[in-house]
DNA sequence: CCTGTTGTACGAATATCTTCGTAAACAAAT
DNA sequence: ATTTGTTTACGAAGATATTCGTACAACAGG
């Protein structure tokens, strides 16, 4: 039942917004990404209408002021995306984007210890 | 002294073909395209002369056939994309990325070993 | 030399994304 | 009731990406 979804750059800013507070206004959202990018309140209002129309938001019209909701899961969204990057740039090789990842970006210890946890569990369940 | 790549995803696509083989002419390139993607010759031909003017490939025009390549090297572009993407779907944390791409995608038993060394190579330089 | 093949160059049509101005609906305040 | 502020709706302009038709140059075989 996976769609295919795929957001642009900016859907993408919008998405995260709505993953963080949950169902929200276009002002709320719109006055936080003004916060990181320089935008006009109708730019975001455009934006999100679009994307309801794509059938990333739900929305509640019922008030005035209407309520906007993410339609996709933040789960399923960064599967789809992750896939596709290790598809096209990284040969398919989770692997090597996974110790990129750990290379580039410093862990805490007890992140190092969580991952660590995590790589025994899918070692005990390989067999 | 690192540039701000960004590649469409086609350009993409082309990039990690170049990155595979090397420098190729545009046919070459158009034929593996074509494999997972219907364009027709020229498409390919005016997508690589965009990459061109972009400064994402380099080419030999000595001869009648044009030699392109990469110009820009696998390794930085995972790092860029890799880092957009922790920090718009991942809310920063690396960590969370790695799990998950560990979940999904089957490890065998040696990569799985390939990580931990490096999680202890990781966790020493820590102190 | 003519002809068919292969290649590049150019330009345009189309699609998609991004941005915002303007208008209309509505509510609250004076 | 008029004004003021907030919100949605609409549409269009601008930017970028994608696709391909057509023309022209180089070359190979006859």
């Amino acid at each position: 039942m996976n769609k295919h979804i795929k957001p642009t750059e900016s859907e993408l800013e919008i998405l995260g917004i709505l993953w963080e507070k949950g169902a929200s206004t276009v002002r709320e959202v719109h006055e936080i990404l003004e916060q990181s990018k320089e935008a006009g309140y109708t730019t975001t209002l455009k934006l999100m209408q679009i994307m309801h129309e794509k059938g990333l938001l739900t929305r509640d019209a019922s008030a005035k002021t209407h309520i906007y909701e993410a339609a996709v899961s933040r789960e399923n969204t960064q599967q789809q995306l992750l896939n596709k990057m290790i598809d096209t740039v990284y040969k398919g090789s989770a692997t090597q984007l996974v110790m990129q990842a750990l290379g580039h970006h410093r862990s805490s210890p007890a992140e190092l210890e969580q991952i660590r946890r995590y790589l025994n569990e899918m070692e005990k369940k390989q067999s």
